[in-house]
DNA sequence: GAGGAACATCGACGGATGTCAATGTGTTCC
DNA sequence: GGAACACATTGACATCCGTCGATGTTCCTC
């Protein structure tokens, strides 16, 4: 699966969007899909620092820590957070790029 | 559900995103979680005059007639693409104040 | 108004997805 | 090495989603 969507697709509005790189696209805009998602992309947003503690992700979003486990899994799988394992904990990060990819491809034809 | 996405949601990272405020949000993303829905915003932002008839929007997808027609009831009920009778045929255009709505969200904090 | 054309809706099917409890894996500290 | 903690993975379940053939609905034309 491609993973470097600035590389991959122009914006939706300057030429037709070729069948086979929609599917990365799609993936990555089907990982915003989902409400705890885009709140954990909040949270990773807002943060100081710019990251968080997989263990202060679970109280706020009101699910299971298998479940968010899973989410983070999918905007890992996505490309737009990133993991980083600091002792037994587990720092999450937007990554900022990518956010900014999925930004462009919404753009209007110049 | 709400559709005005402008009006629901601040980007998502100048503050924490509410809960009650995630679902509309995650639809329309998730509205653009499809190969299918992907392409067909592409052939209606990069189409002359901006509309296209929905006549002309089932051959390039490759998809059923049907198939075609339900993307377009998601894409619609997303707020993101407007149909319009016109005689026998319905055209369809993009509706570019929810898709810089969407934009807008995915942008840094200021 | 009868026939046909364009699009929407319905019903059904297989596959993907969100969720959680239980369990596994890796790390730290004693 | 063993206990304890943090996080990931697995298995199971219900639900949702994409797809298509068949059928409806709306509008135009003769």
């Amino acid at each position: 699966m491609l993973n470097d969507l600035a590389a991959c697709c122009a914006p939706l509005g300057t030429a037709a969007l070729p069948a086979e790189n929609a599917p990365p696209l799609a993936k990555a805009f089907a990982a915003l899909g989902d409400p705890v998602r885009l709140r954990l992309l909040s949270l990773l947003m807002t943060a100081e620092g710019g990251q968080v503690c997989a263990c202060d992700l679970v109280e706020p979003v009101g699910k299971s820590q298998p479940t968010v486990s899973h989410h983070l899994k999918v905007l890992r799988e996505a490309g737009l957070v990133t993991a980083t394992r600091r002792g037994t904990n587990v720092w999450y990060a937007v990554a900022p790029e990518q956010v900014a990819a999925l930004r462009e491809v919404l753009a209007p034809a110049t």
